[in-house]
DNA sequence: GTGTACTGGTTGAACTCTCAATAAAGTTGG
DNA sequence: CCAACTTTATTGAGAGTTCAACCAGTACAC
């Protein structure tokens, strides 16, 4: 055990600027989307991670997995999803411990209704405050956070493509 | 009402691995925290705030304020943290409707236990993976975004200040 | 003063998340 | 084959957060 590497003043700074910041922009996505879509944060993920898969079904290992979830937390999230409807469970016949969730065309439609209030929220709050060097930045910075904790990035856009 | 403005794919890469990332540190702190000190992160934040206060001691409603806190939110929070006895109330003697807060010896004395652990696992997740020219765009990034949502920023180091 | 509105703070119910325990199905090794 | 282990998912209790309702106490008006 060495000696504890205190923050300078400047970091101090950034850290609580940053973890402000994130903190309170993450509160209001998931204020707007409660609000103005019934549904929090977490579930929206859940029916967004659903709604890519193949067939819009996915294990329940690799629902969790897809975010840093936990087993048990999805299994509460999914039961509420499905007492709304917006999702179904099945066993899977290979393996019979396993469950696939499936997305469900009501919830698919709960999905389509929430995004766009959700987009436009992360547009305005996020990338309209961001100039395009600031944009490349943050994805920078985000990837190399993430590799300093062990997870995975995905893949993604070689720094100059027009997008979309 | 005009139409949403979808993001490109490349904002959604940075968007994905920016709320991921955020997302993922604040839960690695949390859980740091809540295994090494028996604490959730905002009730060190609350102590924090109490410690820096004059006095060591601050109004409800101003430690609420300190932190997007609700004042509902700060008052079953504060109870808990009477219960442990890091933290005593009192009444405004001038506005018998107000509250202090005062941190207890043995609160200052956990926070101090806790710091440590704390602050060295935000040097090797954040500061550790970034470089300086990173950490002062972060800090750029999150001030930009505060700004955006009407958080006022406390004033910090003029870029340049060897810090501490 | 009394009536009205506002502010500071607390309370209770509903909900989500975590952690530990459990059940059930699959896997492995003698 | 069967016992020990691992994996997948669920369950229940405990803790924190939110939202709405609620008391005081204060301020402003007439």
């Amino acid at each position: 055990m060495s000696e504890t590497r205190w923050l300078t003043s400047c970091e101090q700074e950034v850290w609580r600027a940053f973890i402000t910041a994130a903190d309170a922009l993450t509160d209001q996505f998931a204020r707007q989307l409660q609000r103005d879509s019934g549904m929090p944060y977490t579930y929206y993920e859940i029916l967004v991670a659903l709604s890519e898969a193949p067939n819009r079904t996915l294990r329940m290992s690799e629902l969790a997995g897809a975010r840093g979830s936990s087993r048990s937390r999805l299994s509460h999230a999914v039961a509420r999803l499905e007492e709304a409807g917006w999702v179904t469970r099945s066993t899977c016949p290979t393996d019979k411990r396993g469950s696939f969730a499936q997305l469900t065309e009501e919830g698919f439609a709960a999905l389509e209704a929430a995004a766009p209030g959700h987009v436009t929220e992360v547009r305005e709050k996020l990338f309209d405050v961001l100039s395009a060097e600031q944009v490349g930045q943050l994805g920078e910075i985000s990837k190399a956070i993430l590799r300093g904790l062990g997870v995975p990035d995905p893949p993604g856009c070689p720094a100059g493509e027009p997008g979309r």
